[in-house]
DNA sequence: TATTGTTATACTCTATAACTATA
DNA sequence: TATAGTTATAGAGTATAACAATA
């Protein structure tokens, strides 16, 4: 038996879509930094490579606004993905302001590389779930925010 | 017709539970910030004090495993939740160590006052859904995050 | 005038390590 | 020895305001 492990009343939290958004979000994102710890990728990160590998030499301010942050947010982003040699700075011809964001081809390696990864920590989630169930998850997820 | 908006491709990211699910989250917990901005109460301060209205007495660290969070960043919580006067530590009378935290008359009255702006929040939130589908979608994010 | 990138700055949330006072 | 609370500190992640260069 346990010996008296006190469980806490959580109230009306657990009725709450945004409190269950959360529980699960959090552990969705532990899951993912464990599995892509050898790659030193986070969630965001990650999704940073893909956006730049869908849209090569989009720039800063666009990849802002499709990351849904501030383009003084993605300065400190790109100088780091930069710094470890994953992406790079090209100047625009057409736009002397701008740059244009593409992956190197260590950054495009990584990539390639860490996709199987989240594949499989994707796979490692939707265990929970049966096929249908995942798919009507994120079909209720994307009707909350399309 | 739109001026040549350029649309985002975003890669495998869509498919991915986790992207969904931050998403969702982040539209989700805007709303609530807005609703509940007159009570200057965020998620977690929100959470914080149902957990303690609902538990009244327990100690921080309790609190903290309750919300998933280290003690030393309950500290905080709870300094600021006391500075407004919502929140009160009290000496354990079993256990010198330990504050018994409780809501004061006005964190009580405050989230009473608050419950129902959530309410409302949810409601809105859940426009998008129907009634099958908001229970269908608490019981997914329940099975990955019990 | 408006936009792109940048810097300076600040605020929140979080953790780790070390300390104290108790247990 | 172990636990409760605290402090100091550090690191993400985020935003706003102001600036230079360019459109």
């Amino acid at each position: 038996m346990n010996p008296a492990k006190p469980t806490i009343a959580r109230g009306l939290l657990p009725e709450l879509i945004g409190y269950r958004l959360r529980r699960a979000q959090v552990r969705v994102f532990n899951d993912f930094l464990a599995s892509l710890a050898p790659f030193e990728l986070t969630p965001g990160l990650f999704g940073v490579l893909v956006l730049i590998d869908s849209n090569p030499g989009l720039n800063q301010s666009r990849l802002g606004n499709a990351m849904g942050v501030d383009r003084s947010t993605v300065v400190a982003v790109i100088d780091r993905l930069q710094a470890r040699g994953l992406v790079a700075r090209k100047p625009s011809t057409s736009d002397r302001r701008a740059h244009r964001l593409t992956l190197t081809p260590k950054g495009k390696s990584a990539l390639e590389a860490a996709v199987p990864e989240v594949r499989a920590h994707e796979a490692r989630i939707a265990e929970a779930l049966t096929t249908e169930e995942r798919a009507a998850l994120l079909q209720l997820l994307e009707k909350l925010a399309p």
